[in-house]
Parts: structure tokens; sequence; C-alpha cells
DNA sequence: TGAGATCTTCTACCCAGGTAGTAATGATAC
DNA sequence: GTATCATTACTACCTGGGTAGAAGATCTCA
């Protein structure tokens, strides 16, 4: 059971970055923050990879003369135990009211509805099997 | 269309505590935390709450000589928010893969499930209303 | 009437996240 | 070869969250 993670606004914006391209440099990571509209300096971003590597949550390599970052979290491990953990601070759990919620508040079209169905039937044939 | 709101970790709790009963006092606060394992200084407790009014997210009103604090967000406002909020900074709006992160990470029964299939099903009925 | 309990206010501190300037180093290009 | 540019390292600073002590006001009740 991995621990938990959770990482801030800024550190999961880069974490996102190097998952999406197995490794990048500072460059790479200030132009992709960039073209979601993050301006930062680019000692900003080098300062928040430094502090992500001194937290171990990545890792960092010489290429050439230039350092390429990677991640050494997984991204699912990240993801489950962040939404679990916010399943638990808002809702103590229930699952009901937290899909309620996002369903609320994302929009959902028809196509993206089938296929929660489909998850959640899956869902059942693995808990039932569990038994 | 509210402001998104998110609140921290202690914050939070706080704001559960003032949800779940309507108005509390800094004794009363403490205590509920205390019963979920939280131990902290009454000043503890005081301090966030007088932080929590500095930023307007709760009121305060002298009853007798002892202050009780209320909630000025609304739990459904906040819920929404921080839940949106994630699904869009991990997932991109993803509903599917935020929903089997859900899923994975929580213990959910059959009952739990069927419950969902209906929320989803009256979701669908939702959408193709509007169109 | 005074000792203890309770409450509020003020102040201080630490930490992490975020932001960025400055200085040093090394490459590049002309 | 020197001015320029990218990169890295170091340092600094602000903010908000979280933690709590100290001091002072007030109530209680023996």
């Amino acid at each position: 059971m991995p621990k938990p993670v959770h990482l801030a606004d800024l550190q999961l914006a880069i974490m996102q970055v190097l998952w999406d391209r197995e490794e990048a440099t500072v460059a790479d990571v200030r132009e992709a923050l960039l073209d979601e509209g993050r301006k930062l300096a680019y000692t900003t971003v080098a300062t928040m990879l430094t502090k992500l590597e001194k937290s171990g949550h990545v890792a960092r390599e010489a290429k050439g003369r230039v350092l390429s970052y990677r991640p050494t979290l997984r991204r699912e491990q990240v993801s489950r135990s962040m939404v679990t953990d916010l399943a638990q601070k808002l809702f103590r759990g229930d699952l009901e009211t937290m899909v309620s919620h996002l369903l609320e508040g994302c929009d959902v079209d028809q196509e993206e509805l089938t296929r929660l169905k489909k998850l959640i039937r899956q869902k059942e044939r693995e808990v039932k099997g569990d038994e």
C-alpha cells in the first residue's frame, strides 16, 4: 500500500508534464506550462523542480550539459490517493454524493454517461466475484 | 456562478463541524475535532476560526458572553468546487477516469453501486431533456 | 472574596508552496 | 576572442496554513 501523496497546485501541474512526456528539462516544462496559460520565470520552474527532487518526487540526470527530470511517482498512485483523500475529507467516503457533485460540476454528455455505466457494471462483476 | 473555493485540511474539518451543527463555539469545534482524533489546543481552534472569519468563510456572533460561529459558505458549493477542481487538475475533466479511481480507492459494496447506477440513469434523463 | 475555570485577543513561530533575482558557468556565434 | 545566451545554483522573500503560549477579561461558586 503506497503511502498517500498530495501534491499542491503547481507541483501537480509540473508532474503532469513529466508524466505526459516521461522526462523533460526545465525549458520543456516551462514551455508546457506556458501553453496552459501559466507564465512563469525560468528560475521559478527550476526551483520547483529542485524542490520536487529534494522531496523525492522526481529524479534528475544530466543529458549532455542539461538536466533532465523524470517522475519517480506513478500518476496512478497520486491520482488515486488524492481522489480518495478528497472523498474522505468531503464526504467521509460516500461515493454517491461525490459522484453526484462531479456530475453537477462538470459538463457531461450522453457518451460519457454510457461509459460510466459500463464502468460500474464492470465493478459490479468484480465485487460479486470477490464474495 | 459562485467563485471557486478551496479549503485546506484543518479549515475544511472545521467547516464540516459547523455545517453539521449549523453553529458552534470554539469549545464545540474543538471537542468535535477531538472526537475525530485531532487533539488541538483551544487557542489553535480559536485562531483558525478567527482566520476563517477574516477570510469571510464564517461569521460570528456573541451568544451570551461566548462567540458562536456559523458557516457563510454552503457545503454544496465548497464540495462541488473542490471536486470539480480536482477533476480538472488531475484528469482534465475526464469523469470516467476520475470515477474509476474512486472505485479503486474506496471500498464499495453492491448497494453503493446500485445507487450509483440510479444516479447516472437520472442524469441521463436530465441530459436528454436539455437537448 | 478570591481561586479556578473559561474565553478572547494578541503575538509569535515554523513550514511548505510559490515566485523570482543574481551570480556563476559554460556554449555559441560572429 | 568577446558579447550573448541558456542553464544551473543559491538566496531571498511573501503568503497562508497550522500550532500554540501569554495576557487579560469574566464568570462561578465555595
